[in-house]
Order: C-alpha cells, then structure tokens, then sequence
DNA sequence: GACAATTGAATAGTTGAGCTATGTAAAATA
DNA sequence: TATTTTACATAGCTCAACTATTCAATTGTC
C-alpha cells in the first residue's frame, strides 16, 4: 500500500513531465471557465460544495483538509456561504466547540447551476471530441480522483 | 436569471458533469502541489514559462492572452522573470514599443527543477497506476491540450 | 475534582496575485 | 501632418489566501 520508496528516488523524467503537464494544462483550463463564466465565487468555494455533495456533512477542520486550505480560511468561506444560506451550521451535539457543516437546498441548487453554467463555456471547446475520446478524458477523471483522494494516506503534506 | 444567449443548444448533463468534475479533481491537484512543494512561485509564472518552452519567444501581449492573464499583470510577471534572470527581453527590431520574450537558460533550468520538484511530489499519489492508466491521463492531457490551444478559435471569451 | 495540555473554530493582520482604468509613446492610417 | 490605433507601463484597488494568535471546550493526569 505505501510504496515509499518512490518518494526517496527520483521520478522518471517522463512522469515528471507528464505531471507537470498536467498541472499546466489544467489550470488553464480553470482560468478559461473563470474568465468566460465571469466567475465571482471562488474556486475554493466550489471545492467546499463538491466536498460536502460528495462526502456529506462534516466539521469546518476536516472540510478545511479535504478542500486543501487553511482553517481560517475555512471559517471565512463557510462564513460567506452560511450568509448566502448554501450551507447550514448545525451545532455538534458531541462537541460545544464544533460544528457540522451540511449543504442546505440552496446550496445544492447552486452546485448544479455552476456546473451547468461550466459545461455551457466549456462544452463548445471539446465538441470535436468523439465519445472514445470523452471516455478517455472521463476515466481519467476517475484516476485523478482516486489518486488525489485524500483518505489515501500517501498525500505527501507541506513539511 | 441566466441568459443563454450564446448557449444555443444546452450541454448534456453528462458532459458538464464530467467538465465540472475535471475542473474540480485538478484545481484539487494543483492546490496539492502548491502546498506540498511549498511553492512560492506563482501558477501563472510556471505557465507563462510554460508557453515559452513550447512556442518560443514572443510578444507580452501575446503571451498574456496564452497564459490567460491580462497584459498588466503580464508586465508584472514579465518584469519579475527579467530580475531574476529567467526570461530576456529583446527589443523587436520592426517595432520600438514591442519586446519579444524569451527564455533564458536560467528560465530552461528552473522550468525543468520546477517539474522535477512536480514529479517528486506528486509521483507517489500514482505509484498504484500502471502503465496503461497512465497512458489514459497521458492521453487526456493531449487532448485537454488540444481542447485549450487558444489558436482554436471556439474559446469563448468572457462578455 | 482540579489543572494542564490539547483541540476546534474565530479573529487580527499581512501578503500578493489578479483586475480595471489610464498613461505614454510608437505605428499605422487618413 | 493629424488622428487613431496599438503595445506596453503605471496606479490603485480588491479579494483570497496565509500565519500567528486567541478563546473556549474537551481530554488526560494526578
């Protein structure tokens, strides 16, 4: 399960490359949806919904992780999203400090309209590509989801 | 509330599923990276150096519309790059206002160590993939490639 | 039960990357 | 020559992210 030693001996310059590339090629991308959806949210706020439609309610520190930004920084996005009604607190009954952070309909909604309103400026981009190649881009997706998954422990974390 | 103006035919839900879904893993990815290789270098930096490794040297201009930035912004980065030795401006002999950019040797060496630190900490999030998954992301990033190159004319351009 | 250590979240303050609006000067055009 | 356009620079602002710290509640130790 952890292969460690791919951390202590140099990568391949090819997956290097390819990672890169990757990175790269991406964001780029999210630039493109941003400018052309003329997104005022942040990319961050999106993550945080996706995180709590995929895995449910959870406290602010674990959304913190599972969204990779700080905790203060949580508090300020489930602040705004708290006032904008997308998200509701509910009090932790196991722990007066902490709260269960929940998507409220609202908010559901709203994670359908952006990615709605992503696929309509995105779509345009990939109608060339034939199904073969969107199930290529598809099950990539898959392995990029697995592979950054963060109850998969060898997410190496800033030292 | 939302004008469809442009959008004459609604995007499968598939699709914006899958491209909300890219947008989501790899702004997760990228958050990765940034955080594990403590990166101070900002993404728009790597990707202008990026441009400049693929097709060469040009104007700022153009290489903010690649780098998708706006042309102030693309003065700053340009101007930090040249302090630090990564890029050269040279004057364009047919144009007095206009610089062409290009990479410096300097810029070559910390684009590769930038990749090289990528790969490193990255790599082992996809030491479980074989070779033909592998292959799968190679090829989706050729097509995101492809999909992105502003050379192709159907990127829609926010209003 | 009392008290220190730990933990969850909030607050304060800073940095920096990105933007828009505008300025300057050269080039193209009338 | 005068005007408009183009290429880049400058000024100033905003906002999202960070670190450091504080406050309060829980847990562990005696």
């Amino acid at each position: 399960m952890n292969t460690l030693e791919a951390t202590t001996t140099a990568p391949s310059p090819e997956l290097s490359e390819l990672l890169s590339d990757l990175v790269s090629v991406t964001h780029r991308l999210t630039r493109i949806a941003a400018q052309a959806t003329g997104e005022s949210t942040s990319p961050a706020t999106w993550r945080t919904l996706s995180v709590l439609s995929s895995f449910g309610p959870m406290r602010l520190g674990e959304l913190a992780k599972q969204s990779r930004v700080s905790q203060p920084t949580m508090t300020k996005i489930v602040a705004n999203l708290n006032e904008v009604e997308w998200i509701r607190r509910i009090a932790d009954v196991d722990d007066a400090r902490a709260w269960q952070i929940a998507l409220a309909p609202k908010g559901v909604r709203a994670l359908q309209d952006w990615r709605d309103r992503l696929g309509s400026v995105l779509a345009p981009m990939f109608s060339d590509l034939d199904g073969a190649e969107l199930d290529v881009i598809s099950r990539a997706v898959d392995l990029l989801h697995e592979a950054t998954d963060l109850r998969d422990d060898r997410i190496v974390r800033a030292a």
